[in-house]
DNA sequence: AACTTACACAACCGCGTGGCC
DNA sequence: CGGCCACGCGGTTGTGTAAGT
C-alpha cells in the first residue's frame, strides 16, 4: 500500500509553465495568499497543475525579490563554506543568501560551483542515475578507492576540506589504518573536529578556508576557500566583509542576519553527517 | 549546415516531518 | 496515541540551448 498520490496525475499538466498560468497563479496568491492550503490552490484558480506544482513555481520563480543571474564571490564563499559545514541543506543555505532559492543553490553548486572548487568533472556521458556518485567527483587518482559506506556528499565535503587543509591527495589518510572504516571516520571527526572547538570556531579556523580577516592566515599548506575557488592569480580584491575589523567574526560579517548563537541554536552548522 | 555533446536551469518525484483530528 | 494529510526538502530527471566537431 504506497502512499496516496497528492493530486490526480491524469488531470494535471506537466512541463513547464505557460506566462498565462504563472500570471494567474501570481495574481491570485498576491491577492489573496496561498490561503495556507496548496493542493486546493490549482482548483481554485482553475489551473491543471498539482499543487507542489504550484507551491514550487511560486517559491522558484514568481515569488516577489528572488534574484535570479550569476552569483557574486561573497555568494560563492558562503554556499562553499556553509557546503562544508552542513552539506546539501540547501534550505539552510539559501536562507543566508537573500533573494535565493534552495533550488537555485542547489543547480549552482552542481553544475558550476563544485567544479571550479573540486575540479573540471566529465561525467555527462554516464547514465544520469550514476552522475553525482562519489567515483566521479574530481579527485584525479583513480586508483584510489573510496570507503563505500560514506555518502557521495559527505566524500565530497571531506575532500574539499582536505583540499582546504592542503592535503594534495584528499584520500591520503585512507592509507592509516585507524581510519578505514566509517566509525573511525565518525571518531575523527567528533574528536579532532567537532568537539575540540565549535563549529564557530571551527570555521574561524584556517582549515576550514574561511578567509579570515588576518588574510595572512595562509601559513605553509593552508589554502584560502578564496585561492581554491578563484585561484591565486588574478586574486580580485576580497570582498569587504571578509576583511573587516578582526573582531568581527567572518560568520556575523558575511552573514550578519544571525547571531552565532542563533546558528548554533538552530542547529544549522557543525560537520554533519560525515 | 547538420549532428553531437555539454551545460544550465526548470520541474518532478519520493520521503520525512509535523500538525490536526 | 495513532492515522491521515499537507508541506517542505533534497535528489533526480527533463528540456532547451550553446558550443564543439
Amino acid at each position: 500500500m504506497g502512499k496516496a498520490p497528492c493530486c490526480d496525475k491524469a488531470n494535471v499538466k506537466k512541463g513547464p509553465w505557460s506566462p498565462e498560468e504563472d500570471a494567474k497563479l501570481k495574481s491570485y496568491i498576491e491577492q489573496h495568499g496561498t490561503g495556507g492550503n496548496w493542493i486546493a490552490l490549482p482548483h481554485k484558480i482553475g489551473l491543471k497543475r498539482c499543487g507542489k506544482s504550484c507551491r514550487l513555481r511560486w517559491l522558484n520563480y514568481l515569488r516577489p525579490n528572488i534574484r535570479h543571474g550569476s552569483f557574486t564571490e561573497e555568494e560563492d564563499q558562503i554556499i562553499c563554506n556553509l557546503y562544508i559545514s552542513i552539506g546539501s541543506r540547501w534550505s539552510i543555505i539559501a536562507a543566508q543568501l537573500p533573494g535565493r532559492t534552495d533550488n537555485d543553490i542547489k543547480n549552482y553548486w552542481n553544475t558550476r560551483l563544485r567544479k571550479k572548487v573540486l575540479g573540471a568533472r566529465r561525467d555527462n556521458h554516464l547514465p544520469r542515475n550514476r552522475r553525482h556518485s562519489f567515483h566521479s567527483v574530481g579527485s584525479g587518482n583513480p586508483n584510489i578507492e573510496p570507503p563505500q559506506n560514506i555518502s557521495a556528499s559527505a566524500m565530497e565535503r571531506l575532500q574539499l576540506h582536505m583540499q582546504l587543509i592542503g592535503l594534495s591527495n584528499p584520500f591520503s589518510f585512507y592509507n592509516v589504518p585507524v581510519l578505514e572504516n566509517k566509525n573511525s571516520m565518525q571518531t575523527l571527526t567528533t574528536d579532532a573536529v567537532v568537539t575540540t572547538a565549535s563549529p564557530i570556531q571551527q570555521l574561524n579556523q584556517p582549515c576550514f578556508g574561511v578567509p579570515t580577516c588576518s588574510s595572512s592566515s595562509s601559513s605553509n599548506a593552508d589554502v584560502d576557500l578564496h585561492d581554491l575557488v578563484y585561484g591565486k592569480e588574478n586574486e580580485p580584491a576580497k570582498p569587504e566583509c571578509f576583511t573587516k575589523d578582526a573582531e568581527m567574526g567572518w560568520w556575523e560579517s558575511a552573514f550578519g542576519l544571525q547571531t552565532e548563537e542563533a546558528i548554533l541554536e538552530n542547529g544549522t552548522l557543525g560537520f554533519y553527517d560525515l
